[in-house]
RNA sequence: GCGCUCGUAGCUCAACGGAUAGAGCAUUUGACUACGGAUCAAAAGGUUGCAGGUUCGAAUCCUGCCGAGCGCACCA
């Protein structure tokens, strides 16, 4: 039995196709799709495509499955309907059962993929130097969530920090720091306003020539290996990574300094890139840089689009890195698929590389690499989001207004301080991370804060006060109910809200496959509102026998467990109070 | 100019080629000494930008327009 009730479902039905029409289905051709009908839990829509290559009517062919299916288990006798539509309806003893047997399922019936593969994934990429802004924001909120859905669901991951941490800036900055004499031990704490150093810098180098010559000659040295120089850029990387780890430690990312693999990490295998594509014979001289043309991109002039792999200069641009990065990545570490959480504007970007990749053979396929892109956060002038300055907003700062806000909320509760606190960063955290998931992931989105805080409609408060309720029940209940428990369906709220804790790994699989936490999102929000409305019309603690009191306990802590798991699987905290 | 993404209720968004396109907010109307009302139930709200095409069936796929955003050689 598969604990996605759809692909067993499937499974029935392509048997009942073999056995009817000796035709080969697989269950994905079984098209078994939740069903609007009213008392309709599932149907298959197959008939009619069958009919078609059959000459045939399809209500007859639909006739002929239904005689041949073998799930009278599962499902009550099936009837055909309409032009040829199947309808299923789960029988309520399985039902029952099937609840009684999530209860010491930690997977809530969620199958682990039969087929594991190793991910590498890149996500969030801020830059040394450069505090973080709203612009890492989706990235790594989204790049977090699609790593814990992709481990749920059995996969290797392994996520990769692609931090900027190397090329021209870093000249600027360094010679800096030797001009302001912040190069002792001790001062690593000064360049904690890295924002500002950075913009000091800067200026600097527009404005002075001398400055700027400086800069470039250091650039020279920290690529050569200068051992005074590299020792000064790492302290600017280890002050920007403490600044990293605090973000994420605020915001609950799980990328660690283990997962960094900054830019300069792959600068020695750059030459050796352009070396091999140059023996592949992928690429040629173009205005003094080193280019290659991939197949079937055009410029604006209608010439072929160029990937400059070495600059006029014989410098690297950020082409050629991600070649690198790739090839590192398959050919040193192992991946089967490549994974980029990378804003949608970087489109072509990827496109372009993944190109060059496969016609150097590193990139095969056996392998899978796609750029996951993104929208735009947007401020309420339906812009790019900045500050009124113009600036952009800093990320910390953005997440400390929104535990603000959140701490508004949970002051009229009588949690002790500690707690409360608590309270208000996972709220607070919670709504920002759940208004990033909630949408298609393609959309733009403005960002509003008495939106994402509602505390009705598709929130992250919505479903953490839910799931609060469900907890304050359980914990008055005294204990929770033993595996086991017999489950009595003797409303229909108890059916629906079953019905939907049953359809989780259905909704788990669908957001890992497309890369779209926002799946997972609308079906944690049907959730909620389904035990919204059994609590409202079915007394748990006050039913009307013990045994419904029990059953329903099962329904109460089934949701719990839907809605922690699927919060968790967002990098969403679900505190037992609020 | 070429390419990519998008256009769905007043607003914010869903909808794996399937039946009568669904939620929330806002609006209107009901329900309660309430296991946490931060709630539930119901009404109203649509020519899915426009026009063709493919299909038994199209918001979804194809083509052409209209509109928005982004990208298209040495910044990443």
């Amino acid at each position: 039995m598969h604990g996605n009730v759809g692909v067993e479902l499937g499974r029935r039905v392509a048997a009942a196709v073999q056995a009817a029409l000796d035709l080969p289905v697989s269950e994905q051709d079984a098209l078994i799709r939740p069903s609007k009908r009213d008392g309709v839990d599932y149907q298959s829509n197959i008939a009619m495509g069958l009919a078609r290559t059959l000459g045939r009517d399809p209500r007859d062919v639909a006739a002929d499955i239904v005689a041949h299916l073998d799930a009278a288990d599962i499902v009550e006798p099936p009837q055909v309907s309409g032009t040829g539509f199947v309808n299923l309806v789960l029988t309520d003893d399985w039902l029952a059962a099937r609840a009684g047997s999530l209860l010491d399922d930690e997977r809530l019936g969620a199958p682990p993929t039969d087929s594991p593969r190793r991910i590498a994934i890149d996500y969030s990429s801020p830059n040394v130097a450069k505090e973080m802004h709203v612009g890492h924001l989706r990235s790594s909120v989204l790049g977090d969530a699609i790593s814990r859905l992709l481990r749920f669901a059995g996969h290797e991951v392994v996520p990769h920090n692609h931090i900027g941490d190397w090329g021209t800036p870093f000249g600027m900055l360094i010679e800096h720091m030797v001009d302001e004499g912040r190069t002792g031990s001790d001062d690593d704490a000064s360049i904690s306003d890295l924002n500002g150093f950075y913009q000091e810098a800067r200026k600097k180098f527009d404005a002075e020539l001398e400055f700027a010559n400086r800069a470039r000659r250091r650039v020279v040295l920290l690529q050569g290996g200068h051992q005074e120089t590299l020792a000064l850029w790492r302290r600017l990387v280890e002050a920007s990574a403490r600044h990293f780890e605090e973000v994420y430690a605020l915001l609950g990312i799980q990328l660690t300094p283990a997962d960094v693999y900054g830019e300069s990490f792959y600068n020695p295998f750059l030459a050796d890139v352009v070396k091999q594509l140059s023996a592949k014979r992928l690429v040629k001289v173009s205005g003094g840089a080193i280019c290659a043309f991939p197949e079937g991109f055009t410029n604006r002039d209608g010439d072929p689009q160029a990937v400059i792999v070495r600059k006029r200069g014989g410098g690297y641009g950020y082409a050629t890195t991600d070649l690198a990065t790739a090839r590192y990545w398959i050919e040193e570490r192992g991946a089967d698929d490549l994974l980029y959480v990378v804003g949608s504007p970087q489109a072509q970007h990827f496109a372009l590389v993944f190109a060059v990749l496969r016609e150097a053979g590193w990139l095969t396929g056996d392998h899978h690499a796609q750029h996951i892109g993104f929208g735009t956060i947007l401020g309420q002038d339906g812009r790019t989001i900045r500050t009124r300055a113009g600036g952009s907003v800093k990320l910390v700062d953005l997440l400390v207004e929104a535990v603000d806000h959140a701490a508004r909320i949970a002051e009229r509760t009588a949690l002790p301080e500690a707690e409360r606190t608590a309270v208000a960063r996972a709220v607070g955290i919670g709504a920002v991370k759940y208004a990033d998931l909630s949408g298609d992931r393609r959309n733009d989105y403005v960002f509003d804060w008495n939106r994402m805080l509602a505390m009705t409609g598709n929130t992250a408060v919505y479903l953490q006060y839910a799931n609060c309720r469900i907890r304050s029940v359980l914990h008055r209940a005294g204990a929770e109910p033993a595996a086991g428990t017999p489950v009595l369906l003797t409303d229909p709220r108890e059916r629906d809200l079953l019905l939907r804790i049953l359809r989780f790994p259905a909704a788990c699989a669908a957001a890992t496959r497309d890369y779209a936490p926002h799946k997972l999102c609308t079906h944690l929000y049907e959730t909620a509102s389904a035990f919204s409305a059994f609590y409202a019309s079915c007394p748990i603690l006050g039913a009307d026998s013990p045994q419904v009191r029990d059953s329903r306990l099962v329904l109460a802590t089934l949701t719990s467990r839907v809605l922690t798991l699927g919060l968790s699987l967002l990098g969403i905290e679900a505190p037992e109070r609020m």
